[in-house]
DNA sequence: ATATGAAACGAACGATCGTTCGTTCAATTT
DNA sequence: AAATTGAACGAACGATCGTTCGTTTCATAT
């Protein structure tokens, strides 16, 4: 069966396969790198057949950029409606560092940030869940400081960013060498969190 | 004079506008996106004469790369050789922070980056100055911990990177809002390296 | 003055790029 | 059974890519 032209089970699925080889791709070879033709060939699809799927290479990388926001939302979603704000910064820690060490999520998120620097709209939804992730982490550092005394040195704002930046920076450098996070990184990062704080 | 074929006072003179405009066009545009027409245009040199300079692109890149590598290479000289270790990490910070936050840096340095995860020879040297500036780093870290009772709850080399992970993440934000940095960021990575200490 | 070679030039090459388009064909509707 | 639909196809287009190369120009050495 299916010898010269198999049609998918259903037209969402071609579309989802075509998008999850381009990713593939870009990971291996970087957007600018990958041709129409490459994706096309990996995914077992002619070349033409992408454009009555996409509208060009935009809407690719484009379609993959809503796919990690996505991803982020939920994480920020779980932050939000958390209790417990220590609690609440640590969990997301950890999920945060095991999302963003994915080898995967590091590479796309490099292309991404680097394509929206001068392609405005394909960053835009990357970057406004980024700062409603920043309000989210803002408030439960408030919370978490509910029981100090003295003035804190770091803004909430601040110290938010920071967060940020060594989870991902300790995200990057595993996923450089291919390690996935263990005890001691999550372990590294939680003390770092409390002397922020 | 010098009306239609004009000759540079030396050879290097002209080498080194070639590199220079090949700076300002790989941040403009990225390394890929960028032909080698548009960089002999801008640089208001012909096409084949590039190839009489270089031996192609990846060796333009290459000569940036060598660059940025030297000029991280002064900052780790300058912090092996100082005295108060305390001192020392602050005026690193400072510096770090404004060598990274110059817009071209950043840009030049996500390039670098990504290419050296497919093209190995180009961020050898990168990540080679970087493995040296993390060891000068730790002996201050150890030297300004000199003073501590308690064991302390993250290692010096965690620390190290830790601290240029808040550097970098800092100037990455400050470059894309296209702003210099100012007193505040300053003053909040110095108060987060010492509650880092 | 003449010869030499380096520097500059730009047309041209083959390859590949993203995209278009006319066609084929399998599934669905009539 | 016939007509309709739209997914799949791949040749072809114009543009651009990195690179090559034969030629021209000009400073310098002879």
């Amino acid at each position: 069966m299916n010898e010269k032209r198999s049609r998918p089970e259903s037209v969402d699925a071609r579309r989802r396969h075509i998008v999850e080889t381009a990713v593939i791709c870009f990971i291996e070879q970087g957007f600018h790198q990958t041709g129409i033709r490459d994706i096309a060939k990996r995914a077992g699809v002619s070349l033409g057949n992408i454009y009555n799927h996409f509208s060009g290479k935009e809407e690719l990388i484009a379609e993959i950029a809503a796919l990690e926001a996505e991803e982020l939302s939920e994480l920020q979603e779980a932050l939000a409606h958390a209790k417990n704000p220590l609690k609440a910064l640590e969990t997301f820690t950890e999920r945060y560092l095991v999302i963003c060490s994915d080898p995967a999520y590091t590479a796309l998120s490099y292309e991404i940030l680097a394509e929206s620097a001068r392609n405005p709209e394909i960053g835009q939804g990357f970057l406004e869940n980024r700062e409603n992730l920043l309000k989210a982490l803002e408030r439960q550092i408030l919370g978490a400081r509910n029981g100090q005394t003295e003035m804190p040195e770091i803004s909430e704002s601040d110290c938010a960013e920071f967060l940020l930046d060594l989870i991902e920076g300790t995200a990057s450098r595993l996923a450089f060498m291919e390690k996935k996070p263990g005890r001691k990184e999550k372990k590294a990062l939680k003390a770092a969190l409390r002397k922020l704080l």
